[in-house]
DNA sequence: AATACTGTTCGCGA
DNA sequence: CTCGCGAACAGTAT
């Protein structure tokens, strides 16, 4: 479920909550994800938390690193007795508690001070995966330049849109290019700079790849502050189980049938390689 | 009741 | 190499 908005908010809970903590047990309540022995980690100190895309990587002492992917429907709750010590979640001025119901434990991480960080996974589609230092590097030597990196330049992103002629959108997503947009942001950053979604990668102009590039920094960057999207089922939460806020800003991703913020045209929804894509057919022309 | 849909990514075959 | 499609899985919506 999460993009990179919300990995990078869960990071920053966790590096206020979690950090120089030690892991004293861990409880494994489903095989598959968690690949990895947990023997290797166990007395371990918390270092520090680091992010690549939607890729969360919790850096231990002894130089292992806990590398966490949540895919569709993840979540990390932290708990924490008694609940005054509890450091408040950046999550922008929407955020409420949100009853945890229908949970799927995973995994569950115990530390030293009796908290706990639940890796909750309905669909289980999502891993955590135990790394060495040369480890990481191959696993992730495959993913582009994180959004919110300085080598995500525009430079490399105009490049990049034209070394293939597959639509816009399934370029925007696919993270071995850039790490961190996912459906939701692909979306809204292609409306805010009104290019269709099914439009050839490399058809897009100079001047609209500059655009775009600006678009999806700024959305990326907005949702933060608006504490992330909590959509459909509150499949994303605050490690401390409150809400998100982005959710009130979609432009159009699930706006089917509702009208444009730009033009009042009703948005339609189409098929980009298997994924719906939502766009306003009077702002997001194919031919540009 | 059956089918389609869901914030993701990987592997397969063309 | 590149691409599109189904699979991995569980739940909700039509």
């Amino acid at each position: 479920m999460p993009e990179l908005p919300e990995v990078e908010l869960i990071r920053l809970f966790l590096n206020n909550n979690l950090l120089n903590k030690t892991i004293k047990k861990i409880e494994v309540l489903n095989q598959k994800s968690f690949i990895g022995d947990s023997k290797d980690i166990l007395n371990q100190k918390i270092i520090s938390f680091s992010r690549l895309g939607k890729q969360l990587s919790i850096n231990l002492e002894n130089n292992l690193t806990i590398l966490i992917h949540l895919k569709m429907t993840g979540q990390l709750i932290y708990e924490i007795t008694p609940l005054s010590k509890r450091v408040p979640a950046e999550r922008g001025i929407f955020g409420h508690s949100i009853p945890l119901k229908n949970q799927h434990p995973r995994v569950i991480f115990f530390f030293s001070d009796k908290s706990k960080l639940i890796f909750n996974d309905q669909r289980k589609f999502g891993w955590i995966k135990i790394f060495s230092n040369p480890e990481l590097v191959e696993a992730q030597k495959n993913i582009g330049p994180d959004i919110l990196s300085k080598n995500f330049t525009n430079k490399y992103f105009y490049n990049t849109l034209q070394s293939s002629s597959r639509t816009i959108k399934t370029i925007l997503m696919d993270q071995k290019y850039f790490a961190g947009i996912g459906n939701i942001y692909a979306n809204d950053a292609l409306f805010l700079s009104k290019i269709h979604p099914n439009i050839s990668s490399k058809k897009i102009t100079k001047e609209k790849s500059y655009i775009l590039h600006k678009n999806i920094k700024k959305i990326i960057k907005e949702s933060i502050k608006n504490g992330g999207s909590t959509a459909r089922d509150n499949k994303y939460l605050h490690p401390d189980g409150t809400s998100g806020g982005h959710q009130y800003f979609f432009r159009v991703y699930q706006k089917l049938g509702e009208p444009c913020s730009n033009c009042s045209t009703l948005i339609k929804s189409i098929k980009t390689s298997g994924r719906s894509s939502f766009y306003c057919p009077n702002c997001q022309k194919l031919s540009h």
